[in-house]
Formats: structure tokens, sequence, C-alpha cells
DNA sequence: CGACTGTATGCACAAGTGTCCACCAATCCA
DNA sequence: TGGATTGGTGGACACTTGTGCATACAGTCG
């Protein structure tokens, strides 16, 4: 295998050096085989944080000492997954978001589209709900920043909406951060939920969202309403 | 060993078994002491379930056998710090409760009553929002199971109020969870925030609770409304 | 070919971990 | 007084961890 194939977007941005080894040996494993072995370690019960140098250095099959070669430390491989989940998180939200305008609740077809592949197994999204605010400065911004860009996407789609539905909506940032935190403090709890029970969580955010969205309608942005 | 202490409803007022020691060497620290030891240890950055045995019984001043007088594990004093964690946040509220009904916005002052204790030195609750979901699946379940207090409390305060003040209010239960998921979520952002910054994120919080509210009242139980 | 270079490995080390064991210390009850 | 019981200590064990150093490997270039 070489390192040669690009697949630039870890961060979005960043241009991570596609030519770096034109002479030497040839890498025997790749960066992104070291955080699919950090993957698998990193269980429902394990913070990403905990992970140890050795441990996914064996789990991916190479010398303790090579890890070096890749990433500095544990902590950036966790950043760096962090980042990788948080891409994944987004592409999901676009494809749901293709998918609802032409369905008829936006809310229902956008949250099964976010529930579907937690269901599933994908790992990238469960640590990444999991990982939520423990770990070193730099992991926790980490998270923090996926979050925020979360939000802002969420949020241009609600402009468009109620513009499109001539709906009042007032502070939509702040509906949009409701709604992200909502939706994922319940995907988190819907981790350790048999699946039988995932359905009714489902439609229990359901109401959660439209309870957020009938607020930031009905909202006076006005100072001292009436408690 | 056994736990010896009944401990039988981690709920309220845990009377604490006041008649432990009867016999034998008189204990020169006890239970409390090393749980605050431990959480003396576990700053930010230290998930709670990486603290270490010996870690703790040289904070708390004992050798590290005489921790397993006290605990069997590291994961048992995790859990007894997050319960801890749990009762205090919920003496907090009731305190906030108290002075709510004799103001003017319930919302504000019952939040401005949550923050305060962590823009303090509160280790305990600092503790409990960072902890969310990682760590074992006894110490995950313990925090869930205090979030459910939690909400169980506010939807009775919601209940009662709505009644106080002939509002409708619809599934007071999904409200108060919301209401819950969104709190802690902002608090626990608010951890790493500076403090000037804390009282912007107070108002926007408070925004969107009570777009919760107002989404509540408004909401109509029916199913298959308009997207 | 040999020189050079980035990659990977083996070994070793100091430090830290959980836990077992035997032992001492204090306190109560008979 | 003397068990009985509980709390605390010290030493040792087998183990894991991160990291430094020297060295072997596999390429590419001149």
């Amino acid at each position: 295998m070489k390192t040669a194939d690009p697949q630039p977007a870890i961060t979005d941005a960043a241009p991570e050096a596609p030519e770096r080894a034109r002479v030497g040996r040839k890498a025997t494993i790749t960066r992104e085989a070291l955080l699919e072995a950090a993957l698998a370690i990193a269980g429902p019960d394990r913070g990403l944080s905990s992970l140890t140098l050795r441990e996914v250095a064996r789990e991916a099959g190479i010398a303790p000492n090579s890890f070096y070669r890749h990433f500095h430390d544990t902590n950036e491989l966790a950043v760096a997954l962090i980042e990788q989940a948080g891409d994944s998180l987004r592409r999901i939200i676009r494809e749901a978001r293709v998918r609802a305008v032409s369905e008829r609740s936006v809310v229902r077809t956008s949250l099964e589209a976010f529930m579907e592949p937690i269901a599933e197994n994908d790992q990238l999204l469960k640590l990444f709900l999991r990982e939520g605010s423990v770990g070193s400065p730099e992991l926790r911004t980490a998270v923090e920043r996926q979050l925020v860009f979360f939000e802002d996407e969420l949020e241009s789609d609600l402009r468009r909406f109620a513009e499109l539905r001539n709906h009042r909506l007032e502070e939509p940032h702040l509906a949009a951060r409701a709604t992200t935190r909502i939706v994922f403090a319940m995907a988190t709890r819907s981790l350790d939920l048999a699946p039988s029970e995932r359905a009714k969580l489902v439609d229990e955010t359901i109401v959660m969202l439209r309870m957020v969205l009938l607020g930031a309608r009905a909202f006076r942005s006005q100072h001292g309403q009436p408690g």
C-alpha cells in the first residue's frame, strides 16, 4: 500500500504534505491504519484518552516505537480521530438534508438519517458522541469545534427552511444550538439502549425538537417578558 | 470484601451508616476523605475513570493497600463520587426552586442558581458534567440515573408551574428532558469559558429554554402535523 | 555499485500499576 | 486480661507503560 494516496480531507483544509516520502523505505503501515486500530480498541467503556501507545501499536501490528513515525502522541491521534469523526458526521447530515427536502417531515427524516448510522456499526460516530468533554484540552476543543461546525450548518438550514415556508424564526443560531445539543444527548443515550427501545427514543426526540422549533417561531426577542 | 454499607437508595438523604465501626481500630481516614482526595486529583483533563488506586491513596496520605478497606475498586469510588455529585446537584436545584417562586423570572433565577456553583469551585459539579458518558458501564448508568432524577424533579416543577399560571403544557416529561439536556450541555461548555463569557452563555441558554417552554405550550400532541 | 534517507525493529530501562501476604496497632467485649 | 475484630503498613510480585539508543531494512538517486 502506498502513502501516496492523497486522502487530503481529515480536517477539511489541511494541505498535509502529499509528497512526504519520495525516497527511503516504503511505509508498511499508514497513518489511517493506525487510526483504525485505535478505533477498534476504543470501545464504549474506554475513553479515547485512555488509549495506550503500545496498545495501539500492538493492535496495528507494528513495534511500539514505530508509532512515533506517524503521531507524536496518543493525544495527537485522538484529535485526528475526532476530526475524522466530525467529517463523517457532517457528511451524514448533508445526505440527510438532501433527502429531507423531498419528504414530508423534515425533522423526522433528518433525525432518522442521523440515528441510523449510529444503530449501525459506525464506531467513529459512537466515539464522537461519547468523547464529549473529557480528555486533554486539545481534545476537548477539537470536539467543540466539530459541534460548532454542526450548529452552523444546521442554522443555515433552519434559515432557508423558514424562508421557504414563510415562517418566523427568531434567534436561529440558538435554535440550532439547542437542537444540536438535544440530538447529541439523545444519540449518546441511545448507545446504551436496546435496539427495540431506540424507536421510542427517536419519537420522543422528535417531540423535543418540534418544541424547540415551535418555540423559535413563537419567541419574542424582547427582554423582560413574563416568566 | 463486603461493601457493608447498605446504601439502600441512592435517591435522597442517605442515612450514611452512622454506626459502621463499633469495634476495632479507629479509622484514621474516612471514606469521605478518600472521595475528596480523588476529587482533588481528577482535574478537568483527567477522566474520572483514569484515576489510579495508588494515586488516590497517595493524595489521601494512606498506604495503597488501605484503599481496599474503603473501596473494592477505583470504579466503585468513581460511582460513589458521581452519586454524591448528583445529590449536591439536586440540593442546589431545590434551593433554586425555593428562591424562584418569589422572583420574577423563574427561568433566569433557576438557571443562575445552577450556574453559580459551577463558576465557583464546586469540583463535584464539574466532575459530574464532564463525566457524561465515558467510563465503565456502572459509571455510565450511575450518571444516567442522576440525570433522570433531575428530569423527574424538573417535570413536577413544570407541571406545578403550568397549573399555577393556567398554562397549557404538553408532554411535560419531554419538556423537562429537553431542558435538562440543554442546561447540562451548556454548563459543560461554560467550564471551558472565561468567566467574562459566561454571562453571555447564560443569556443564550435562557433563550433556548424559553424556546422549549414556549414550544411545550404550543405543541399539539397529535401525530402527522405539517413539518 | 555505493551513498543516502526515511521506516521499522529489538532491547533495555526506569517508573508506575494492581494485588497478595504477613504483620503491627488500636479498639471493643467478655 | 485476653481474644476478636477492624484499620493500616511494608515488602514483594508480575506486569505494563513511554521512551532512548543502536541497528537492520528497503527503497531512490547519482
